[in-house]
Order: structure tokens, then sequence, then C-alpha cells
DNA sequence: CTTGACTCTATACCTAAGTACAGGGTTTAC
DNA sequence: GTAAACCCTGTACTTAGGTATAGAGTCAAG
């Protein structure tokens, strides 16, 4: 019995019952079927599946870019080109991020090592290095 | 001579007016100073300030985070502990994102290399990797 | 067989992050 | 000295991503 009512995917998603509707209402997230009554029936991959948007939102990625991640695995009918092509696209974007991610984590490593060395915060160079040209 | 008008800046920092001075409201920028009309003088400083913020939102930074990593640098009277564990908690956060932007970097490209040994689409196991569990 | 916890749809509201006027002053170019 | 192109403040609108509420049906326990 891995069925899952609505509120039981919402605790264990960690959202709230009115986000899971919002998804379906966007088209990220549809109940596998619905009882007699019409209640919204889930399973655990429905659990995964918000995980895994709000994963994804955590670094930037609009719902709908989620959602084209996720189509590049449901979309069925579109050609292998097409896949791939999407594919490379979102690979690129996301080393971008990672990049960028990259760049700003340096420099707060520099700024958490050289400040501990310095005697007065007002004189402490290091804390100009965030927003440097550099940084771009 | 490297005071800029609003304009200029917006053209520079590629966003428009209106957002310069809805950054100025939240705090996150302010003109160096005002000419005789009550115009906004700006300086170079302010144009990489205005890339700064683009780029950290692009990573997922809200414009409240983005003021609490510029402030790292500016608000002067905090104790020197106090920036160490600010910039730690931020170092943290953004290694956190790294991790999983590389997550979902390695299954696209699982998915990009697999996908091209397919034959059919329907038949390709790899589309499915994207929203498993080793993906949390 | 009813009370409480759950579900449904539909609609309204909220916050963040802008974006777009309206109504008015300023500066530059002809 | 007057348009065109700026700039100002203030307020209203927009979009994304939810969140809340109203009004009504459903189900399980006592």
């Amino acid at each position: 019995m891995n069925s899952l009512s609505i509120s039981q995917v919402a605790k264990r998603g960690g959202v709230n019952i009115q986000t899971i509707r919002y998804y379906e209402r966007q088209g990220l997230l549809a109940p596998t079927s619905r009882t007699e009554a019409g209640y919204r029936i889930f399973s655990a991959e429905s659990v995964r599946r918000i995980r895994f948007i709000k994963r994804a939102q955590e670094l930037g990625f609009s719902l709908k870019e989620i959602e084209d991640l996720l189509s590049l695995r449901i979309d069925a009918h579109t050609t292998q080109a097409d896949i791939r092509n999407r594919t490379q696209a979102k690979i690129a974007d996301v080393e971008q991020k990672i990049l960028h991610l990259q760049a700003i984590h340096a420099s707060l490593l520099r700024m958490a090592e050289n400040c501990s060395g310095c005697g007065s915060l007002k004189d402490c160079p290091i804390l100009e290095s965030l927003d440097k040209e550099e940084f771009s």
C-alpha cells in the first residue's frame, strides 16, 4: 500500500497542502489518480518529486525551468537530438552557476582567513574583496 | 570624471532605472551624493555592486541575503568574531548549494551520455535518473 | 448518526522583486 | 526660449510562488 493522501505527501515533502495543489495547477506534479469521492491519490514518487523541486528552487531554478528539467525525462515523444540539446543547455547553465558559486565561495574563504589576522576591522582590506572586479 | 547618472548606471549594470531606485529603497545601493537639483550621483563602484547583486540572485540568494553578504564588509563596527561567524555560515550555505548543483550536474551528464546510446526513447531507463532517491 | 478531521473547488490574499505611470522639475540642443 | 531628453517622488500595477479562507462534501470513531 504505497498510495498517499495529499496531507501525507505534504508532510513527507515538507510543503503544505496548497502548495501541492498549486504545483498540480502548474503542471509539475499530478496525482496518480483519484478516489471515488475525488480525493487525490499520490505515490512515493510524488514525494521525491517535491523534494527535487524544492532543492532545485534553492539553486535558483524557477518553477518553469524545473518543469523543463523534469520534462526531459517525461516527454517521451521528442527526438533524441532534441533531448540531448536541451540537456546540454541545462548542463551549461548548471556549470555557469557552479562557477559563480565557486567564485563567491573563494571570496568568502579569503575573507574568513584574512580577517582573523586584522587588528582593526576598519583597516581590514580583505573586506573589500567581495565585490571587486575580479569577482565578475 | 567617474560620477555617473542613474541612467548610465542602469545601462552599465544591465538593469533599469526603477530597479536602481528600488535597490536604494531596500538599502542595497546608495548614490554617493546628489546634485543641486536632487539628481542621484553614482560611481563605478555602484555598477560593480549591481552586477554582484544580479549574479548572486541567479544563484538563489534573496535580496535580503545579498544585503547580509554585502553588510559583511560595510558594517564596520561589528566584532571580528561576529563577522567570522556570519562569513562561515554563508560559506556553509554556499558549499551546500554547490553540492546540490554538482549532483544535478552529474545526473544531467549521465542522461546526456547514456541517452545517445538508446534505440528508443521510451525504453531509455536513464531518463529516470533525475529524481531518484540518490539525488537527494 | 453525528462530530471532528479530512478533502474538494474557487477565490482572495500575501511577499518578493520588480515595472510602469502620473505629475512635475531640470538640462541640453537648436 | 522651447522641445527633447533627463531626473524627481509617489503610487499603482505585475509576476512568481505560494498561503488562506469560504463553502461544501466525505469518512472514521464513538
